[in-house]
This record gives C-alpha cells, structure tokens and sequence, in this order.
RNA sequence: GCCCCGGUGGCGCAGCGGUAGCGCAGCCGAUUUGUAAUCGGCCGGUCGUCGGUUCGAUUCCGACCCGGGGCUCCA
C-alpha cells in the first residue's frame, strides 16, 4: 500500500493555496481572540497547515474551538486575498515588537520582493500563493495544538502550534480523516498488544519484552537472516555486553556519545553496555593476524545494544533502549568496496522483496566538511558507492554534507502505517575504526595496510523492523513467520480427540499449530483465530474425521473445502518453510 | 530535554470530594453447535508513586515515574 497517491498537479496545487490560506485565516482568528499572540509562521503541508504563535499559555481543546470558529465566520465572509509589495522599513514598521517577523524579513535577500497579504481586516508578512478569498477554502478541521521552538531549534523560545487540515470538499476531508483512522488500527503499539507479541513495562523503559509469540516472530527473522548470511559468505561472532570505558575511549565513543550510553562503576572501574557493535568487532579482528587472503572478512554480531535515548524520543518498537540489530561488520581493502557494497545491497533488496517493502527510498550521504580520511579515498569510497547504486538500478538522493565524518553511507527507508520514514538498512563505509585500533593485514609483498571497515546492516534494529512489518502487514504475518500457523478447531467435544491427532501431527512435521478445543461454537474459534491473524483454520467435524481430513480456512475468509491430512501437511510444511 | 494531554482490574472504558462500576478476557456450569462472538454465574482494582489540602481524596494541589501527540535529537 503506498503511502500516498498521486493526485493531478492542479488539485495538488489548490490544495496548497487553499492550506496556506487557512493558515492566514487561523492566525486571523488567534489575533482576535488573543490579542497578545504574536505571529510566526504558518505554512501548509501535505494534507493541511499549521501556524506557531508567541502565547501567554498553551492552547486548550476549547481554545481550538473558539478558534475553529472565529475561522468559519471569516470564511463565511469571503474575504478576498490582497496582496501588497511594501519596502523593507515600512515592513520593519508593520511589524514591530514581534521578533518573529522582523528576523524573517531580516532573511529577505536584498532585491527580493517584501509583500503583505491581507483578507478583511487581516494581514500578515507573506510571499503569497493564496486562493481568491476565503470563501474558497471549502472544508477544514483543526486538529491538535502542540510546543515547537522557533526556527526548530531547541536553544530558541517554545511556540505553540496549533494543527489543521483543510480539503477541498467534505468528501476529500472525510476520507483523509478516515486513512488516518484506519492508520491508528495498523498501528503496532496496538496491534503488539492484540497479537500478544511484545508489551512495555514502566520497570524497563522503552525496552520492549517479547512474549513467546513476538519471540518467535524476531528469531524467525534472524533465522532467516543467517540464511542469508550462510549463501552470502559471513561468518557470526558472539561478543560482551559490556566493556571497560578503556574501550569507549579508544572508540571515540567515551568523547561523542557518552550521554547515550548507560554506564556503571563496579570495583572502582567504569564500565559501558554497548551502544554499538563494532569496537568488538575491531577485538575480534584483532584477536588474530590477518593477511590479504582472510579479506573480506565479514563478521555477523546480533548483539543487543543499549542505547540512552533522551526522554520524550521514544516510540513503541521504532525508537527503543534496548535492541539488536543484523548487524555485520566487513573488513576489507580499498578495492573491495564496491564488490562489498554490491553484495550487501542485493541480499537487502532480495530480503525487502521476500516481505513486501516495494516503497523503500536509498539515500547517499557524502563527505561533510569535517572529516578524516584523504580526499583520494573519499573520491573511491564515494564512487564505489554511487556506481554500486547505478548499476544495480537503484534510484536514490544524494546528500551532499551529510555523511559520517569517517566515511560515506548509504541508508534505506521504509515507511510506517501513518507514512513516517524509518531507517531500516544502511552501509557506512569507516576510514576510522582502522586507525582507532591500529588494524591490519599483511599483503602479497608483506606489507601492513590498513582495512577500510564497512558497517551495516540489512533489517537494521530487528525490534523496528518488526514494528515497521506489523504496520505494513496489519499483524497477518507471512506464514513463515507467523507465531501460530494453524488452529485447529473441533466442531463439537466429540471432535477434539481427532483435533488432537490433526494438531499433533502437524507439529510432528514442524509447523506451529494449536488445537482449540474450548467449549465454544465453531464460529467463536473461528472469529478468535481470525483476530489473532492466524492463517489456517482447520475446521473437524464428522464429516472430516470419517474422510481423515480437515476442512481449510484461510485468514482472508476462504474456504478451500475438505483436504486430506497428507494434503494439508504437504502444503503447510512448504508454506511454513523459511525463504531462500 | 522542551510544550501539552493522559495514567481506574489482563485489555478497552465510565465515574470525579463521602473508600468504585461496565464490556471483553479469565474461571465455573449449562450447551455440542458446520465457517467472524451460545447462555448463566463467579473471581478480579491499596483508582501510577510520594507528599499536601480536607472531618474525609480515585476525585482538589504539588513533585516524581510512565505513556501519548508534537518539537528537538537519532556521532
């Protein structure tokens, strides 16, 4: 399902005038009802607008009715937009004593147009891209008031926001309003819940416990994941948790991330739980000497990690404390990054195919102005990657400036049930961690050299991936990775010794079924396995235990008839078969 | 970390100055039923924590913890 449809470019168009108009109307209404606010900035967004403004106290509930309704009046009014060019001291003069405004027109380009618009009595600073009047803005709803620094930044004073969405007939709003309903009930926090696959506790905040059935689903990914890794030449290293800060400070960890870490003094001695993977990954490679033959060497570590996130940034599996990623760190020479980098890439796109993720977006992040590493290295590293990408066919963004300061990266991003991107896959090249460790390898004429390391990782943090997954499949896992494959469901008392026998067998054969032999009618163990996602209902009765068969439901309501056991077992093993 | 909102039995909710109720789930009993909820009964809550106001607090106030919507952050 992709997140958002294309629509004509001249509705997208109105659209937007019609939102950025709404904007004015809403700070018209504000300044009328509190005379105090000052204005800031109000633009529209994709499916509405928002306005920030400089007030005494928080909005109330009540306070974006009162809103909403001043701004229907003026609506009702029909307004016309007007707009007027003024000079640069005259706007000074129109709006003095907000700082807002004045440090906006400030960021005028010299030579560039300083314009007014008005509606009624109203008028604010802006560059126009307005509708006729207000009558022209046809339906709107203002949604939710929330703090926001000014100009995003958080050493700025907080303003209040109040959101709004605005359409152009009642039809395109109800529906909008309905996609983000129906987004609530994909979300994973609930569905996690309902599927009994993993819950929070206040004792352990934002680190997710995984019940028996979420267990399943998260070994499953890294069984399938080690698949991978046997067909693509990694090998898996098991690591500490915890590491003397002797270690974080060699890293750089101790100087640039010491705040996200968790970190305890035992015996006198400091010591920090790992945010990351790869300071064990550089022991590991230097547990051994290493020459040109050994590279690559790509170590696999699911090593769970702790991170510090501040609080407030925290969000159900998707930003966590507590996680492990498909993490694998490759050591290998200048010349092999492409190769390297061409290979993780194909194994990401094959496994994103196996689960659907078709709307993933690939993003190249360059040098930054401060970095290490030789601008000749640069030069490979970031042509490897952008070859790699090329070639491979893939379409991504450069992002010139935004990469580590010790190397380039590729990131991969998948949309969530609401269309929030999350980072899932990335590769990182790392000019640094060579240097920091003083790795190397002999070479054919017995040189030592350096190793470049490439970080990544495929799925990225498994607990968001699944998070992610449960919103794109509603909870209704591939069968393969579903916690309960098959229920078996009785008719009557007199069916469960057969059930039991259906059950058993199945489970003999490796495919994670249940018997659902309670007192309740046919229907309710139907309508309980369908809640649960389960994607067979094995229906016994009479009829099915005469025949030594089963009657087959599948979870998206069809009714395949009565198969025999032999028949229902063949077809489940090979439903329930990891991919490769 | 910042602004706002919220925390009542496992889950979803009501109540809001006189120590709590509903639905689902669970348990017990009855029922034995052909593709999304059979009926009846029962059990279950120190109303997030700590402190304050009050004759009396789940209800009011404060602090803290946790969650949520945003902002910031995500070397």
């Amino acid at each position: 399902m992709s997140p958002r449809a294309k629509v004509d470019p001249q509705l997208e168009d109105v659209r937007k005038r019609m939102r950025h108009s709404a904007a004015h109307v809403l700070a018209e209404a504000v300044t009328s009802l509190f005379p105090e606010a000052k204005l800031t900035i109000g633009p529209p967004t994709d499916d509405g607008f928002y306005y920030d403004f400089d007030v005494e106290r928080p909005f109330t509930p009540e306070d974006l009715e009162r809103i909403g309704a001043v701004m229907r009046k003026s609506i009702h009014s029909n307004h016309k937009f007007v707009e007027r060019e003024v000079t640069r001291d005259e706007a000074m003069g129109l709006v003095k004593g907000n700082r807002y405004k004045l440090e906006i027109i400030e960021g005028i380009p010299e030579g560039e147009r300083v314009t007014f618009t008005s509606h009624g009595t109203f008028e604010d600073l802006c560059r126009g891209g307005h509708v006729g009047s207000t009558g022209e803005i046809k339906v709107f709803k203002l949604l939710s008031s929330a703090g926001a620094y000014w100009r995003g930044d958080e050493r700025n004073p907080m303003l209040q926001r109040i959101y709004g969405t605005a359409w152009e007939s009642p039809q395109a709003q109800e529906a909008h309003l309905k996609r983000i309903e129906e987004a609530e009930k994909r979300d994973h926090r609930k569905l996690g819940r309902e599927l009994k696959l993993f819950f929070f506790d206040p004792i352990a905040p934002a680190m997710p416990f995984f019940t028996p059935r979420g267990a399943f689903v998260v070994n499953r990914l890294v069984e399938y994941v080690r698949g991978l890794y046997t067909r693509y030449g990694y090998t898996e290293v098991i690591t500490p948790q915890i590491f003397s800060t002797d270690l974080w400070k060699r890293s750089g960890h101790y100087d640039n991330y010491i705040e996200n870490m968790f970190v305890m003094e035992i015996d006198e001695r400091e010591y920090g739980v790992k945010p990351m993977n790869c300071p064990a990954a550089a022991l590991v490679y230097k547990s051994d000497t290493r020459s040109y033959r050994d590279l690559p060497l790509r170590l696999a570590d699911f090593g769970r990690l702790h991170r510090y996130e501040r609080s407030g940034v925290t969000l159900g599996l998707t930003r966590v404390r507590s996680f492990s990623q498909d993490d694998a760190h490759i050591y290998c020479r200048v010349e092999q990054i492409a190769q390297e980098v061409r290979g993780f890439i194909t194994m990401l796109q094959e496994s994103y195919a196996v689960f659907g993720f078709n709307e993933a977006r690939f993003t190249l992040s360059l040098r930054p102005e401060k970095r290490m590493g030789s601008d000749e290295i640069w030069d490979k590293a970031e042509a490897a990657l952008e070859s790699v990408l090329a070639e491979l066919g893939v379409d991504f963004e450069k992002n010139p400036g935004e990469g580590a300061f010790y190397g380039p990266k590729i990131d991969v991003f998948v949309p969530d049930a609401i269309g929030r991107e999350w980072q899932l896959g990335t590769v990182q090249l790392d000019f640094n961690q060579g240097e920091r460790f003083d790795l190397e390898y002999q070479s054919e004429g017995g040189a030592r050299e350096r190793p470049v390391v490439i970080h990544r990782a495929m799925l990225g943090s498994l607990e968001r991936f699944l998070g992610v997954l449960i919103e794109h499949t509603v909870g209704a896992f591939p069968v393969w990775l579903s916690p309960v494959q098959a229920v078996v469901v009785p008719i009557a008392d007199r069916h469960n010794a057969y059930g039991m026998q259906v059950r058993d067998r199945l489970l003999a054969a490796g495919v994670r079924a249940e018997l659902n032999d309670s007192a309740e009618r046919m229907q309710a163990k139907i309508r309980d396995a369908q809640l649960q996602k389960v994607p067979y209902m094995l229906v016994v009765g009479d009829r099915e235990m005469e025949a030594g068969a089963a009657a087959v439901r599948t979870r998206t309501g069809e009714n395949l008839g009565a198969m025999s056991l032999d028949e229902i077992q063949v077809r489940l093993v090979k439903e329930t078969a990891i991919p490769r």
